[in-house]
DNA sequence: CCTACCTCTGACGTTAATGTCAGGTTCCTA
DNA sequence: TAGGAACCTGACATTAACGTCAGAGGTAGG
């Protein structure tokens, strides 16, 4: 398929796949013309990098684990670094859960305060 | 206490605490000559920016939600901001447990591609 | 073959949360 | 009271992941 198309499919805007191609991130065919063309499984691969990034992971990380991420093979040093990134994600996610805590104790609060009347202050 | 002691009880550089200054998070009494002054309360406060922050949230929407999540209480406009990123916070949890297992299915896959001697691939 | 839409490269713009530097003032301890 | 550490403001620099624009060429349906 076109950039397009995979742009479509994956929510990902064009100027993002190249960005991810000029990364290394994400490779294509070229057609005569120098059109890029995908197959299929580039759609999991794009998903993949989001995910990734979405983890706070720099795309110079990513390129390092990706092949590993694919293949599920990894050098002892890329085993070390994607345990440490492991460790990063779990992290991330204990401390959105806190922040979770904490919205919904506003959220609760907040309702029952509108409840008994009692206003936000503006500032 | 001054700034450079906020600054090192939180871990958060001074520039950052002046930062938030700046955007209306977080505020401080000035001594005669204008230094910054903090009270112990600020120590959470400045705990709190940070959560919000690292759940995505940018100085602005802190500035709407600060005042309500300290109170517990918020206008309804405000209530619905929260309600929005409470959802985005728990898709972020959702996304991040996602990466987790792709990252575990790697380590563990890996360790067994090791143990069977298989290397990893250099690029 | 025409036309509207898609794609290309290259380059500069954007945004948010800081880093960093300069040049000057204040604080505290010996 | 001296002097180094900490503080002030102001301003420009940085970084990552894109957005956007220009100018040129490719593609597909009618």
């Amino acid at each position: 398929m076109r950039i397009g198309e995979l742009a479509e499919r994956t929510g990902v805007s064009v100027r993002a796949l190249r960005y991810y191609e000029e990364q290394g991130l994400l490779a294509s065919q070229r057609s005569e013309s120098g059109q890029r063309r995908y197959e299929e499984n580039a759609i999991g691969r794009v998903r993949l990098i989001q995910q990734l990034y979405a983890a706070g992971i720099s795309s110079a990380s990513i390129l390092e684990m990706l092949p590993c991420v694919v293949t599920g093979v990894a050098a002892p040093q890329v085993m070390t670094k994607l345990i440490g990134h492991r460790s990063s994600v779990v992290k991330q996610i204990e401390e959105l859960q806190e922040t979770l805590l904490q919205l919904d104790r506003v959220i609760a609060g907040a309702t029952e305060a509108y409840a008994t009347g009692k206003p936000c202050p503006p500032q």
